[in-house]
RNA sequence: UGGGUCGGCCGGGCGAUCGCGUCACCGAGGGGCAACCUGAGGUGCCGAGGAAAGUCCGGGCUCCACAGGGCAAGGCGGUGGGUAACACCCACCCGGGGCAACCCGCGGGACAGUGCCACAGAAAAUAGACCGCCACUCCUCCGGGAGCGGUAAGGGUGAAACGGUGGUGCAAGAGACCACCAGCGUUGCGGGUGACCGCAGCGGCUAGGUAAACCCCACCUGGAGCAAGGUCAAGAGAAUCACUCGCUCGCGAGUGGUGCGUGCACGUUCGAGGGCGGCCCGCCCGAGUGCACGGGUAGACCGCAGGAGGCGGCUGGCAACAGCCGCCGUAGAUGGAUGAUCGCCCCCGCUCACGCGGGACAGAACCCGGCUUACAGGUCGACCCAUUCG
RNA sequence: GCCCCGGUAUCCCAACCGGUAGAGGAAGCGGUCUCAAACACCGUCCAGUGUGGGUUCGAAUCCCACCCGGGGCA
C-alpha cells in the first residue's frame, strides 16, 4: 500500500499528467508521467474506469496497482506525478502480469526521459 | 429405500510477516513566559455483505412550510391481526392447480354512467332472424315457387351467441309448463370479531366480457434530501463610501467600512415576487425579484454510528409479534482504508500416484424495516407420496 | 442521492388511448440504361418488436420484474 504522502489527490494534477505527461503503454496499463518540482515527493494516482468491470473488480485492480507501485517507487525517472490507467484487459490479468506491465512501462518512461 | 414439498443456517477455517485506515495510549523534536498547541515515529484494538447490489416501497433524522375551502394528481384494494410504517409479515376466507405435503392469485364494483369487443358470423348486446322448421293465401310445368305471419329446437361462425339435460306440450316451437342441476336476487335461522359458511323457504326464470379502458367506492399521501443541515475559516482583482497624504488638479497611494459585478425587464402600498405539495379562490410575508453574461469558492470540524441493535431465557399469542430479565459492544473512508507473501487444513476438477490448477455472487458511504434480483458449495429440520419389512 | 428517456428488418425509423407488424428512407440483390460505371427508374429480399411473467379472446402497445444504452439535476 502506498503511504498517504505518495498519493495523488488533486484532480487538477490528474488532468495535467494525462494531458501533458509522457505516455507509455503496455498490454493492461497506460502510464502518464509528468516531471514536477513543486511536489515534496513523487505522487501516484490511478484511473480505473467502469469498462474494467464492476466495483469489486475495479477495487481489486486498484489495490493491486497501489501495492505494486509502492514496491517500484524508486524506479521512477526523478520527481513528478505518475498516473496509472488500467485497460479493460487488466481485469483478467494475473498479479504477476500486472507487475511485469508496470515495470515495462516504467522502463519505457525512463528511456524516454533520457 | 426412492421421489417430492416447505422452511432455517453457513458463505472457506487457523496461524505468521510486510503494508493501509479509524480510534486509544506513548511520544523524539518544534513553538510558547505559561496554560497549551503541533507532532516524525512507535505500541495495541478493530476494520465490508447476505445480499453491502437494484433503488422498487416504508420510516427515522434534518431543513423549509404548517388559516381554510374546492378541484385535480399519485398510491393502495378479500377479511382480521402484527408493526414506527409499508406495496412487508402472519392467520383465515374465496377461486384455481396437485393423489398429497403444498403452491398460485393487482382477490372491491360491470343493475352509477361512458367506451371497446378486429376477422368470421344472420346477429356482438333493453336484441334480432341468414339457412331452416311450421300454418295460412296465391301460383304451378306437381319438382316446387311467391307473399304474409309464427318460431328459435337444429345448422354453421366465433374467445364469447341471452341457462343445461330429459320430458310434457305444439301446426312448428319456446321456462309456455314439469323434474333435476348450475347460477342470480331475497327472507329467516344457526356459526364466525370479520371476509364468509351451512340449512330451510320464496321469487322471477337468466343476467356476456373488459375496470393491469375511462370511471365509481373505501382508505392513504406536505416538499425536499446527509452534496439534508449546522459551526468556523479562507477568498473577494473588480465595485462603492469615508478619512488621510501626495502632486503634474483629476489621478495615485494608504487605512477603515460595506460588499460579488455588469446589462435588461418588472416593482416598493396603483404590490414585483414568494409561501400555503399542483391549479383556482382565499389568506399571509413583502422590497426587492426574474433572466442573461462575467467572476470567486469548492477547505476543516460537527452531523457520524447505542440502533424500531444482536444473542439467550421466561411469559402471552395458532402465528407474525409483543412484554420482562440477563449478557454483548461490532467499519466509518473522502482520489475514498481490506492488498501482498507464506504454512497447515477443507471442498472441487485432472491424474495410477507424486503433484498441478481452481474456490460462487459480489464492496459499506446518514441509519433502519421490507421487496426484488445474483449466487459455487455445504448443512439442519418439518412434512407428503410410493414401495418393502415389522 | 434524486429523476427522466429509449430498445422494432443490416442501419435510420413508423405503427404506441389493444385487432394479428411496414408507411417510408438508406444499404444489399436482380434488371433497364451505359463500352463500363455513377446517377436515375423498376422489381425484390429482410423481423416477430431487449428478456421473462401477467391481464385480455387477442399485447410492439396495458401492468410487474429484470437486462442493456443514453441523458439531466444537486
Amino acid at each position: 500500500m502506498l503511504p498517504r504522502s505518495a498519493r495523488l489527490t488533486e484532480s487538477e494534477r490528474f488532468r495535467l499528467a494525462v494531458r501533458r505527461g509522457t505516455r507509455a503503454g503496455s498490454r493492461a496499463l497506460v502510464l502518464h508521467w509528468l516531471p514536477s518540482d513543486d511536489v515534496d515527493a513523487s505522487q501516484v494516482g490511478f484511473v480505473v474506469s467502469k469498462a474494467v468491470g464492476n466495483a469489486v473488480v475495479r477495487n481489486r485492480v486498484k489495490r493491486q496497482l497501489r501495492h505494486l507501485t509502492r514496491e517500484h517507487l524508486t524506479e521512477l525517472p526523478g520527481r513528478g506525478v505518475l498516473v496509472v490507467r488500467a485497460n479493460p484487459s487488466a481485469a483478467r490479468v494475473s498479479r504477476v502480469d500486472l507487475e511485469r506491465d508496470l515495470v515495462l512501462g516504467l522502463g519505457r518512461l525512463r528511456s524516454r526521459g533520457e
